[in-house]
RNA sequence: GGAGCGGUGGGUGAGUGGCUAAAACCACAUCCUUGCUAAGGAUGCGUAGGGGUAACUCUACCGAGGGUUCGAAUCCCUCCCGCUCCGCCA
């Protein structure tokens, strides 16, 4: 959400920057539903201080016969309002409707183009990965060591169903461990937080209304499963005011993530790259509403990303999004694409997003008077990150080298194929 | 799931139909005092929206939403949240 002034004093603005993300707005409905609810709400107010007026005078009077022409004074009155209140809430509704589907406008440098092939590189680190060996795809890694399990997983939870089994999870674990290690020397909280939470979380977020499709809901209770913990680690400050001492608030969370990916049926099938349930370690920060902080706090998260990466020894590249594949809420992203050598090229694992005050803006959060900007990044995600770990650390003779970085992180004990 | 109690400003907490946006205390801010001195005093201090160049003014808000009433923090209904006891249970 947006400060519905500045969206008035901006109409061309909106209408331009919405498709070039491609959401659509229109100026002329927005601009009459405000005017004609501004008007409306004047009678209102002013037919309610008349009655208040009145109301009070009815208090004073002695005589009764002076009361009862004041009562009926107020009684037209509130007849009057009655329907006016009636018309004001419908067009209070329309117009909330309206403000909560107007998109964020991307920032001055975000570069204008419709889809992922439009999206300049910004760096790289390390070259794809060269093999001099015909090197198998991460499927067949898995078969090879027995370490995910895709048809009984499938047969219990549907499509996109996977189950790390021992060193598969071992791995998983120690990546997490590493992760969490890293943003803890890098001063961030680590918060245990739910992940099934309730609709106003969804809303605040901004994955609600219009990412309802891509969400799992029990309706039964109106709870919603979270399909990132950015959701549960925003609304886990809805309504703070913050104070200097506060700010900038660095906060992670591990946690199971949730989507249905409705609109990709039948894209990325196979493997690991796609599923419905993940595990994500993610990255929050909440700041002072200033475009040059939240600027310098997203690289700070990108290179949180970048550095555990590194770590992990895994070629990756940075691009920043054009208009077009930002979301709703975003005004600034950066995906880090991590080489996947069975794909031929890089495949996105982690998305940094700036979103200046739209997520403070519905879930209230105030600094000195103003909104709190926040931005997010992924740290690491699972099973997707086991994709470039597996296929790019293979070896000749179908082992796995482990990087140094991570073996503190592993038992002493390594099965056969782990080196 | 059943029974009971409760939700008031940054905090504690008073307030059961009309000068209550809401006492008091604490915290905070500015100023004064400096022989009651690790103290004393004065003043200020909620949010959102509307009108006005401004001083200022109007409206709404006492968990949320409805209702009763000329008038609701106060009465009624629904919901949400919390606490206590009971039941069930990992």
């Amino acid at each position: 959400m947006l400060d519905p002034k500045f969206i008035l004093e901006n109409l061309e603005a909106f209408e331009t920057k919405s498709k070039l993300k491609g959401f659509s707005f229109d100026p002329i409905t927005y601009k009459k539903t405000y005017e004609d609810r501004l008007s409306l709400l004047q009678r209102v107010e002013k037919l309610r201080s008349q009655r208040n007026d009145y109301s009070f005078k009815v208090s004073q009077e002695k005589d009764p016969t002076q009361k009862k022409t004041l009562i009926s004074e107020v009684q037209t009155i509130n007849q009057e309002l009655k329907s006016l209140e009636v018309s004001l809430r419908d067009i209070e509704e329309v117009f909330s409707k309206i403000l909560l589907s107007v998109p964020n406008l991307p920032s001055d440098d975000t570069p204008i183009g419709k889809t992922e092939a439009d999206n300049p590189i910004i760096k790289t680190w390390r070259s794809p990965t060269q093999f001099d060996f015909p090197f198998l795809n991460h499927i067949d890694l898995i078969q090879k060591w027995d370490i995910v399990d895709f048809q009984r997983a499938t047969s219990i939870s549907g499509s996109r169903g996977y189950a790390l089994k021992t060193w598969g999870f071992i791995l998983e674990r120690a990546i997490f461990s590493l992760a969490l290690d890293l943003l803890r020397q890098r001063n961030f909280q680590i918060l245990h937080v739910p992940i099934l939470v309730k609709r106003e979380a969804m809303e605040g977020t901004g994955y609600l209304p219009l990412g309802a499709d891509d969400a799992y809901q029990f309706e039964k209770d109106d709870l919603w499963l979270v399909g990132t913990a950015e959701v549960s680690l925003m609304a886990f400050y809805q309504n703070t005011q913050f104070t200097e001492t506060d700010l900038p608030l660095r906060v992670c969370a591990v946690t199971p993530c949730f989507r249905r990916e409705a609109g990709a049926h039948g894209k990325d099938t196979k493997g690991l790259y796609r599923v419905h349930q993940f595990q994500k370690c993610e990255q929050v920060i909440i700041c002072p509403p200033h475009k040059e902080t939240s600027d310098k706090l997203q690289e700070e998260i990108l290179g949180n990303s970048e550095a555990l990466l590194q770590a992990l020894e895994l070629p990756y590249r940075v691009v920043q999004a054009c208009t077009g594949e930002l979301g709703f809420g975003q005004v600034r992203k950066f995906d880090i694409e991590t080489w996947m050598p069975s794909r031929e090229n890089y495949g996105e694992t982690h998305s940094c997003s700036a979103f200046y005050d739209f997520q403070a803006r519905r879930l209230k959060m105030k600094f000195q008077g103003e909104y709190c900007y926040s931005l997010n990044n992924t740290l690491v995600a699972s099973p997707r990150i086991l994709i470039p770990f597996l296929e790019n650390h293979q070896q000749q003779d179908h082992t796995l080298k482990i990087p140094s970085a991570l073996k503190p992180y592993l038992p002493q004990e390594y099965p056969s194929w782990m080196k």
